[in-house]
DNA sequence: CGCATCACG
DNA sequence: ACGTACGTGATGCGC
């Protein structure tokens, strides 16, 4: 992605910049030598290199998406014999040779820029520097708004209130966009003292001399005194240092030459127009040849992403500046006629609510902002009759009225404190919105109508936020169209919302004393343990800082340190583990922290967010990259149960209902259920339709023995086998999590492959269709791109496809379990019930006992078949009186 | 605010 | 030679 500093956007959106015309210059022959070193050496099948044209290309294409230019043009060097050789004959001489395989790919870019309909300037015997600089000088004199993208810092000199230098940061995925302000941040110099600072410390990959001795460092200190070459030359006496003031004065002219040469020329003996620089969209039929000609799959792919989606939106993003939709003000009378007529319409009505955060579950609503066929209205709770926002939220609650909303599941908890619900939700731009793009992470009105309309930067009121969402809804409605997006929202996303607005709000119980009771019990051992550690470590020191942890351990007392972290010595749990034996304080330690994490996240945590005798937490559907749900405010979703201390706290959760019983289900392997409906692997497929422990199966088969042979061991290491599996197994994983040799679990896992070897083919087609679409797609079409795959970084690129191994199979289950949610909550409607919490393959009910044998049939069997795939789905019951002692439970379709 | 750590599936 | 299992959220430290 490209970024910039946060104070530049901030700055351009001030200025208002976005009107004037925008122009991009590139420096050609720079951002390919970045490129170049950048990137690893890629050719085409038949040898030609391509790192730069991938690398130059997707800079371009996300620029052109990003920046929308005005204008654009990419300047090159012609150096044969430029014009700072005749000023000095040293000039660029000790500039290495271009390296073999860099030299041929400039004429294959400028083949593909020319199909690009992108305009390029070279002039013999100048530098692109040179022709930057005047095209700028040019460009600013038409009042426009220039961005010049280098990696050469020399082009800082150009710096103005209309003129930005984007420098690459890393290789040239990354640029850093430098103003006056920036660069006064940096350097503390003007603009114009950049050629000054040239002069002085010179330039050795230019082989610009400067003044010996004077590097960066001098050369800031002197100009910051002296402001300029000459004035530092003239007050040479005065600097300190008596071997430095002789530098100066002996190569004084030198520096001169320096400065001159490091002087962008604006003056140059070319005739050209910036008319000539008009940017024109790039024409499919010429564009996808040229970079087919260099098997430019990845630049292809983000080519036609941009080019779809442009497509789509061209005129979107031409004519989508926002209307102005008139506020009707409404008088008693005419809000009650108004919503009558509401009661009836078929056009959805688009609403965005403010609201005040109280103690309650969402808080109370302040105002709401309505658009509908061009009008907008502005209701507020202290300015409408009680008998008006009676019938307004009964508008609300009428189904039959189709509804667009930016968050509908808070707007039913808002409605849910005063007993109202929500009803009739057509269209939650929210959701679409993160089913269009996961990786979005702000949903709020204004980011959701930015993203069409990107140079608005507040409203004004509330009516013109509603006005402003139902103008983007079609835009939103669009995209999920032409993504095969449509029967996830309102299937699933939508309907899904609403009951966890509903577990949200019924909360679950919590047992205040008890817990109490379980950290006072912490807290004591917690005092003993600290007591003791720091006896045995003969100092005290704050436990909890990893640093100071390190620091005892691993100096004081000379304990050897196995893993680093970037910032000092590793002191995790796993580190810890192997210096059990090696001194009795790190057993110490570990229990510490196990308790403290119990007491400070769990124990105050949990007593933090307690509300009359509840817990509601917070779901949220539009975090994970997978579909999966996520939870905060607290974190429900991970409250301890591998190890038993934790596990205790588990018996302060129960129902909010006295006499209620606690229900849960979990899908049994349900990702690896998922990976046999997808690869179709016979044995996988077999041993899930038999019922077998799959765990024990995959040991008789990577192992060759019989079922009966299978030891504990090789059963634990099948499973590690099978757990890696989703993940995208890797040989170092395995062999970390099993504590064997790499040689071991390679051995492992090429057995395990040779025996199920349809697994093996699926995650390598997956793998290759990844590739291919930059993306996956799980069983239900929710889509996930994958840019890692494409990324620069070999390690990133191998994450890319363990995403795309594992995203579909987790997604997947994500998807079933959320379809299953939605048939749970409407089967259990008539009973005595209701559904608390989801923990991502589990869900957690609480049922009065006398409904407890319907209830958990209908939860098992909702879960089962909320989509049968092509082995079964198993699905295990447990009851009890609280999260802790839970005891499995089956329930039958036996006749009473 | 990033990092390290650790809780869960 | 390098650095790695997938997906989350909360806490405390230290810059």
């Amino acid at each position: 992605m490209l970024e910039t500093s946060g104070y530049d956007i901030v700055k351009c959106e001030e200025k208002g910049v976005f009107t004037m015309p925008k122009m991009l210059i590139l420096d050609g022959n720079s951002l390919a030598n970045r490129a170049f070193y950048a990137l690893p050496l890629l050719t085409t099948s038949d040898g030609r290199p391509t790192n730069v044209l991938q690398g130059f290309l997707t800079m371009l294409f996300r620029l052109e998406q990003e920046q929308h230019p005005d204008y654009w043009v990419v300047a090159f060097d012609k150096t044969k014999a430029t014009v700072r050789i005749e000023q000095y004959a040293g000039y660029k001489a000790q500039r290495k040779a271009t390296p073999e395989g860099l030299r041929p790919q400039f004429d294959y870019l400028k083949e593909i820029l020319a199909e690009l309909d992108v305009p390029m300037l070279e002039l013999a015997g100048y530098e692109a520097d040179d022709l930057i600089a005047a095209v700028t000088k040019q460009a600013e004199a038409q009042g426009m708004q220039i961005q010049v993208y280098t990696g050469d810092r020399d082009a800082l000199q150009l710096i103005s209130p209309k003129t930005h230098i984007y420098l690459t940061k890393k290789g040239i995925s990354e640029v850093e966009c430098y103003d006056e302000h920036a660069l006064w941040e940096r350097y503390q110099l003007r603009p114009h003292q950049i050629i000054d600072l040239k002069g002085l410390m010179g330039d050795t990959s230019d082989n610009i001399p400067g003044v010996p001795g004077v590097g960066e460092k001098t050369a800031l200190k002197l100009l910051w005194e002296y402001e300029t070459v000459e004035g530092v030359l003239a007050n040479a006496e005065k600097v300190s240092g008596k071997k430095l003031q002789s530098s100066l004065k002996e190569y004084a002219d030198q520096a001169r030459l320096s400065k001159t040469l490091a002087t962008m020329l604006t003056e140059i003996p070319l005739e050209f127009s910036l008319e000539d620089f008009i940017y024109r969209r790039p024409q499919a039929n010429k564009v996808l040849p040229a970079l087919n000609k260099y098997d430019l799959r990845n630049v292809t792919r983000i080519w036609q992403e941009r080019h779809s989606k442009d497509e789509e939106a061209r005129q979107d993003t031409a004519e989508m500046s926002l209307a102005t939709w008139p506020v009707r003000e409404l008088s008693e009378e005419g809000w009650l006629t108004q919503i009558k007529q509401w009661q009836n319409s078929k056009t959805a009505l688009t609403l965005t609510c403010r609201y005040e955060r109280t103690g309650l579950q969402g808080g109370r609503w302040l105002e709401w902002g309505v658009a509908v066929s061009g009008e907008s209205f502005k209701l507020s709770r202290e300015e409408v009759s009680s008998k008006v926002s009676e019938a307004w939220l009964e508008l609300l609650a009428n189904e039959q009225v189709p509804k667009i909303l930016a968050d509908s599941k808070t707007v039913d908890l808002l409605l849910g404190n005063e007993n109202k619900c929500l009803k009739g939700v057509s269209f939650d731009l929210g959701l679409a919105s993160y089913l269009i793009q996961a990786s979005r992470t702000k949903f709020t009105p204004l980011d959701l109508v930015k993203e069409y309309v990107p140079m608005l930067d507040a409203f004004d009121s509330i009516a013109e936020e509603a006005a402003a969402l139902a103008q983007v809804a079609p835009k939103y409605q669009k995209d999920i169209e032409n993504l095969g997006l449509e029967d996830l929202l309102h299937t699933i996303e939508e309907p899904l919302s609403l009951v966890l607005a509903q577990m949200e709000r019924q909360g679950i119980g919590i047992d205040i004393e008890q817990l109490k009771h379980f950290g006072e019990g912490i807290s004591i051992t917690l005092k003993q343990l600290e007591q003791d550690i720091y006896d045995l470590a003969e100092s005290s020191f704050n436990i909890n800082s990893p640093k100071q942890l390190g620091t005892i351990l691993f100096e004081k007392l000379g304990l050897v340190a196995a893993k680093k972290t970037k910032t000092g010595y590793s002191t995790d749990a796993e580190t810890l583990e192997e210096l059990r034996s090696a001194h009795p304080v790190i057993e110490k330690i570990l229990d510490y922290r196990q308790l403290n994490k119990l007491m400070s996240t769990y124990v105050n945590g949990l007593l933090a967010q307690e509300k009359e005798g509840r817990i509601h937490t917070t779901f949220q559907q539009t975090v994970t990259a997978t579909g999966r749900l996520s939870s905060t405010e607290p974190n429900l979703q991970n409250i301890p149960i591998r190890l038993e201390q934790g596990r205790q706290l588990r018996k302060i959760f129960h129902a909010t209902e006295p006499g209620y019983l606690l229900l849960s289900a979990d899908y049994s392997q349900i990702e690896l259920r998922i990976l046999a409906h997808y690869s179709q692997d016979p044995l996988l497929c077999e041993s899930f339709a038999l019922g077998q422990d799959v765990h024990t199966r995959t040991a008789a088969e990577v192992f060759g023995v019989s079922l009966e042979a299978v030891t504990s061991d090789m059963r634990r290491s099948a499973k590690a086998v099978n757990f890696g599996l989703v993940y995208g197994l890797t040989e170092f994983g395995l062999s970390r999590d099993l504590g064997i040799p790499r040689k071991e679990s390679k051995f492992y896992i090429e057995q395990y492959f040779k025996r199920y070897s349809g697994v093996k083919y699926y995650l390598e087609s997956i793998v290759a269709q990844a590739k291919q679409d930059g993306q996956v797609r799980t069983l239900f079409n929710r889509l996930r791109r994958i840019p890692e795959l494409y990324h620069a970084n070999r390690v990133q690129r191998q994450l890319g496809e363990r995403i795309a191994m594992n995203t579909p199979v987790q997604g997947t289950a994500a998807d079933i379990m959320k379809l299953a949610m939605i048939q749970v909550a409407e089967g259990i409607k008539p009973y005595r019930a209701a559904v608390l919490l989801q923990v991502h393959d589990e869900l957690l009910l609480q049922v009065a006992p006398e409904d407890l044998k319907k209830v958990a049939l209908i939860l098992k069997e909702t879960m089962e078949n909320a989509f049968p795939l092509s082995v079964p789905m198993t699905v295990d019951c447990k009851v009890g009186p609280n999260w802790y002692d839970m005891k499995p439970y089956q329930p039958n379709d036996n006749k009473e």
